[in-house]
DNA sequence: GAAATAGTGTCTGTGAGACAATATTAC
DNA sequence: GTAATATTGTCTCACAGACACTATTTC
């Protein structure tokens, strides 16, 4: 039986309200986001008196030990029927984390973002994607798939695999050092065969706007 | 008394959910919202089984009587406190409308974006603002401000008031008409003195995306 | 005619795409 | 040495900003 609830008004309300967090990294060369039981994302219920975007960040910490991860709201779904337990909004947001983030949870896996999953959640995580896609080069997202030091081929890679495009490595490390949002370590690390590369971090691990690129991603 | 809410379950939950609308135009060079009594935004509770978009367009014809805008959602507020009536989340949503849009409602006005309103519905317009101003010259977004037939003159006020920035009107034209958003109806229009202008229209009253200019708006 | 607005043409600077050439490492 | 990766340099094209100049209207 669905659930209900009504207000002290006397009219039916919301039976509750959920957070759903779409976790997403870049393994393997593509974005991957972090399903729990039965293909559905992370989320729990946002507690009275409670700002969702805290139950986002207490359901992310809960499920990968991740505290200061990019994180940000992506958008309301509440289409009636979307949750069969009954009349129950998600808040959706959007956390960015290393690749190298792992779980306790048994039920927990990495899939790909065209991974069919449980409820409306393939169209929360497409909306994810897209959002990221939009502000690849217009902000310092990525620095939650590499908050530390970093070769300029591992960041190629990270936004190669969200834009779906390949980039002239030459070009891509001389636009992302113009955007100023990376800043080059001094240190070098050797990846097996070649000149060890530069590393570099980016400059902020707030959110920051306006790197001010118009690179081309996929469309 | 604020409301509350509990669900079958025995949960609080949230005592209802809102829409409000930032129904935005651009009259005297600025950007304006249209506000209800109260210096509030117009909205309303999503009944049981409605979609919050459905909600949103409704509570726009009730207010204004446009049927067919620009509409999209913008975001959820859901702070704790935000709402004096108890935890009433609100999904706010987006509308742009032409700037001869009028209201019933004695209590309604126009007001600059700047201006001080109930609630947190500042912040809710500042959202919005940022929103429209950053699809500027990605979409068609301004479409819901300019429905018909125009002159590339009253569409650059419209960009420069959203864009903050004035643009020069013949890099502006070759611009807006190099994006392909805009057609020429082939039909002149002679506003007073001065050769009259060609007129254009929105290709599409749809929304679409990529226009792909890299115009600068004020950050 | 003057004033006002619309529209065309052109020059220039910047940045993105492509890619050649060089540098530094492992083997 | 070769293979592999990193890095620098260069050429070109597209496009935005600026602005001079022309066109068409009202007065």
């Amino acid at each position: 039986m669905a659930w209900t609830a009504a207000n002290s008004e006397g009219y039916p309300a919301p039976a509750a309200l959920r957070v759903d967090v779409v976790v997403l990294t870049v393994r393997e060369q593509a974005p991957q986001v972090l399903t729990v039981g039965g293909r559905a994302l992370p989320g729990g219920f946002v507690g009275a008196g409670e700002d969702p975007a805290d139950t986002a960040r207490r359901k992310l910490r809960e499920k990968t030990g991740v505290d200061r991860a990019y994180l940000e709201q992506l958008a309301t779904f509440a289409r009636p029927g979307r949750d069969p337990r009954g009349w129950v909004p998600t808040v959706a947001h959007l956390a960015l984390v290393p690749p190298d983030t792992e779980t306790d949870d048994p039920a927990a896996a990495w899939v790909g973002v065209d991974a069919s999953l449980a409820y409306d959640h393939h169209e929360i995580v497409a909306t994810a994607v897209e959002r990221v896609r939009g502000k690849l080069w217009w902000s310092n997202v990525a620095v939650g798939i590499l908050p530390g030091a970093f070769p300029l081929s591992d960041a190629r890679t990270v936004y190669e695999a969200i834009a779906r495009i390949t980039y002239d490595p030459a070009t891509f490390a001389r636009d992302l050092k113009a955007t100023g949002l990376v800043a080059p370590t001094g240190e070098r690390r050797s990846e097996g065969r070649g000149r060890p590369a530069a590393l570099y971090r980016f400059a902020s691990e707030r959110p920051v706007w306006g790197a001010g690129r118009r690179k081309r991603v996929a469309t």
